[in-house]
DNA sequence: ATGGTAGCGCTGCTA
């Protein structure tokens, strides 16, 4: 079974870039996050067309959008974490707000619980989208927790809009006091690996400038500077079928790429 | 230290 996530950062300006990777990567599951694009406007007849069914869950189609594409089945679709996840803590209308919007879908595909994430961004530690983020993150632990406790094989796959450790970091220096890197974000992705959730990449890679993201200003991905923020987080019992994983540099490059590379895992199916 | 680019949509906001 070969997974794949990818933030898009517009799946109109790139669907046929889309298309072109999905010919020749051949994925049986796709995580988009940054759609832009309302449930009405998302191309699933194009998908179809070469095989695929999907799922959307596009919000206002302005911001944020995630989808998930697959060739081996797409049952029981859900566009919000579990309810019990949701009602644990009482928010305020700011978190609220961030916590409704378009950034979770999920649904099973050959088997597995394949959820597709776009974590918020945070902006900086001062900023009231930090803490929705955590409170976000937050909810997908204990959404992950119920989802671990069923024993069906799981996958968390998107933007976490986290760099788990500094060797996922272009400059450590640069990302002091800054979200993507915090004591905070990094305490609570340790909180989904503590219930077994494994980083599929990491797990058969453990060298240093392996990026996934790259700003798009000042030459940042020619120059080397990104950091690894998009992540495949696989149950036990799936990673120990990871084989392999690469992040697909080619796909940053050309003409108006998104500002992230897909990340592909292949994992052995069960016989 | 700052600003650099890209997408959305038309004014700045988001990343």
């Amino acid at each position: 079974m070969r997974v794949a996530t990818w933030n898009i950062n517009s799946l109109k300006v790139r669907l046929a870039r889309v298309e072109e990777w999905l010919v020749d990567v051949e994925p049986d599951v796709l995580c988009l996050q940054e759609t832009k694009l309302a449930d009405a406007a998302f191309p699933s007849l194009a998908f179809q067309a070469l095989g695929y069914q999907s799922i959307s869950h596009g919000g206002d189609g302005r911001w944020n959008g995630v989808a998930i594409l697959s060739r081996v089945g797409l049952e029981d679709p859900a566009t919000t974490f579990n309810p019990a996840a949701i009602a644990s803590v009482d928010v305020d209308d700011y978190v609220a707000g961030v916590l409704g919007e378009s950034r979770f879908v999920a649904a099973t595909c050959a088997g597995v619980r394949v959820s597709s994430v776009y974590v918020p961004n945070g902006r900086s530690l001062d900023d009231a989208h930090y803490g929705a983020k955590l409170v976000w993150l937050d909810r997908l632990i204990e959404h992950a927790a119920r989802q671990e406790a069923t024993g069906q094989p799981a996958m968390i796959a998107g933007d976490f809009n986290i760099a788990p450790e500094d060797r996922d970091v272009y400059d450590p220096r640069k990302f002091v006091d800054s979200t993507h890197t915090s004591a905070a974000e990094r305490a609570l992705l340790q909180r989904l690996l503590d219930i077994g959730m494994v980083d599929t990449f990491r797990q058969l890679y453990d060298q240093d400038k392996l990026y996934s993201w790259w700003d798009y200003r000042a030459g940042d991905f020619h120059q080397g500077r990104g950091l690894r923020i998009d992540l495949v987080l696989a149950s036990q019992q799936l990673a120990e079928r990871t084989r392999w994983s690469i992040i697909d540099r080619q796909a940053r490059k050309g003409k108006q790429p998104s500002d992230h590379a897909p990340v592909i895992v292949d994992f052995d199916d069960v016989s």
